[in-house]
DNA sequence: TAGTTTTGGTTAAACGTTTAACCAAATGGT
DNA sequence: ACCATTTGGTTAAACGTTTAACCAAAACTA
């Protein structure tokens, strides 16, 4: 009786202020507590179910937050209590298969969590990185999980971010001298493994077209090269190590030079999928059998390296995986009190599917 | 001489406060305040460029938050304007070259007039995309911009975003019934186009592999397929009209399935490129000559279709475009006070571009 | 020179949450 | 029956900005 009488009145209180939001924008925790005749306080706590609120308030507060259309004020909360629950992601683009599954994977394992991810494209434009930094700092992200750019070599704007004490955590293009966390797959194993499967298959006159040597990444996969045809007493001649902006554009040219020389290679390692595709391109265009002619590798295992004619071998990089240790590093720090961040790095294994483009 | 004493007073203040900062850990306008011996009102005036603080305070308050290396608070300024200056995007996928191209734009002319953006993709997932319609309400998103899911038919949620108030552009997969802002290519005429320029080729049969009808884009193209086909009076066999999901793989079945007909298209429009690829697989595997025994369209231009062999002719979407006018269409709203969405479209013309899948 | 305007600020409240500190009432222990 | 504890809250301050309202002093006006 009593019970129903309380409901009556609270239905009343209810729809009063039901009328008012159509006037008013937006509701928030204080119209809940008015329509209950609980402080704020009391509500806040409910909605975030501290153990002093009794299970009947906690029960009634989400009831009418529910009723009233309640969505928590995220800024508020998150200028309260010094945390966005937004991390930063900086890569060098999105429309390449790697980076978007990486991508994917952090953002599947930190919204569980709670964080939302703002990404932003450097398109390997090193003051275009600076600014993605600025702006997500200004954004008072929580943290940054970053590849860089090809052009990034001015480290200070990540000095920046490290000095703020904001977790930084690169993966695939990294920085020894940063001193943070790095996730990425053994490039220079990755070469070797290539460069062994090569020789497998009979080829003698090994060419490599690589990427910036000043990248890390690149750097290693060049030593892992030379390294590799080194080991297996193979011809290591200047001419069939070529430094290229692996686009396909250049891959194709590079291609073409390697074309012109007078001892041709019978197996070109390319560092980038999307370079081994206009390469192949090239060799196509000269009517150069692969891998009969001359066998072809690449990197990263695109999809389109599997449907192309012929189907190009590559390293699998593990997308997946990078992100999602990625995002784990990160979670991390967050229950740490202070970020003290060291080299730490995360290597794995890459691994190589063998296609059409190398096997005899 | 009055001038070096404040000067050398104001230095100590200085100094005082960057030790301070070794301990505390951020700069506010308060502090910059403290220093200047003004109040932090005069401060947030001063870096607003407010007409009402004079131009030495605004150079000394400059000044200071430069030495301090003060950051604004946006969280703290977004919550007290009601402004959060960010703009969420919501894709299918980013790993495409048109989506990835899209939100570059958006973001181009976004960030010059100091918004940033939070892209989530939502994998064709109608519950993803829910939850992402969910997380970027509550980051307090100024306005959303957005393709949907193939999957998506219920409009419920993006409902909520306009009884909101919220700015909602959609681009691409749109749906008129949402009466909001659209951005997009004439679709139906792409496809009149398309068969235009295969009749011009001499073709008698030509088969559609479409998306699903549901989605309005891919509905339109189908539409543009049966008239044209009807207006030149070719055959429309229902046998030739396939809807899928235009996945590499599915491009290659659907194709397969073309291929099992008795009487077989010579010529195929595929409304995407990634499926038109899977097709053209499909096509090479049983030694079918492109574009001689069968002609082949894609729809995107995504750059594989120019390096692929052949090389496929598309539909050039012009993705920078839309995006720079998704963005402006947002930014429109802006200076409006109240946000009143109608059916408002823009319809850029798309263009073909022939390659030699197509071409005799 | 008294009144008005302009200049260059100041004060205080507000945005919506969270949280430390407090407290009254109920319950428990002996 | 008295003190201690637990329960279930309340109050008020804080997060860092912005902004409406106010004001003193200087500068103009006639």
């Amino acid at each position: 009786m009593i019970e129903s009488v309380k409901t009556i009145y609270l239905l009343k209180r209810l729809s009063k202020y039901i009328k008012k939001l159509n006037i008013k924008k937006k509701t928030t925790i204080k119209d809940i507590a008015n329509v209950l005749n609980i402080s704020a306080a009391a509500v806040s706590k409910a909605l975030n179910d501290d153990s002093r609120i009794s299970k009947k308030t906690k029960k009634a507060v989400k009831q009418v937050a529910e009723n009233l259309n309640y969505q928590p004020n995220h800024l508020a909360s998150a200028l309260r209590k010094g945390k966005s629950k937004l991390v930063g992601v900086i890569v060098p683009r999105t429309n390449s298969n790697f980076f978007s599954s990486v991508i994917q994977n952090i953002e599947e394992v930190l919204n569980k969590e709670g964080y939302n991810i703002i990404i932003t494209q450097s398109n390997e434009s090193f003051k275009k990185e600076c600014d993605s930094i600025d702006t997500l700092l200004f954004t008072q992200v929580d943290g940054i999980i970053a590849s860089m750019a090809n052009e990034t070599v001015d480290l200070d704007y990540y000095e920046k971010v490290k000095a703020k004490g904001i977790p930084l955590i690169l993966f695939d293009r990294g920085e020894n001298d940063l001193n943070v966390d790095y996730i990425g797959i053994n490039d220079y194993k990755s070469s070797q493994v290539i460069i062994e499967h090569l020789v497998n298959q009979g080829r003698k006159r090994i060419a490599h077209i690589g990427g910036y040597k000043r990248t890390r990444i690149f750097n290693n996969r060049i030593r892992g090269y030379i390294d590799a045809v080194k080991k297996h007493n193979l011809p290591l001649d200047p001419e069939l190590l070529i430094e290229s902006s692996l686009t396909i554009e250049d891959g194709k040219e590079k291609m073409e030079q390697l074309l012109q020389l007078k001892e041709r290679p019978d197996a070109v390692y390319v560092a980038s999928d999307y370079a081994a595709l206009g390469a192949l391109q090239a060799l196509k265009g000269r009517k150069i059998k692969v891998p009969e002619d001359i066998a072809l590798v690449g990197f990263g295992d695109e999809p389109f390296t599997a449907v192309v004619t012929p189907s190009i071998s590559s390293i699998n990089q593990h997308s997946a995986e990078i992100g999602k240790q990625a995002a784990l590093t990160f979670l991390g720090y967050t229950k740490k009190k202070t970020v003290k961040q060291t080299l730490n790095k995360i290597i794995l294994d890459a691994e190589l599917v063998i296609r059409e483009s190398s096997r005899n």
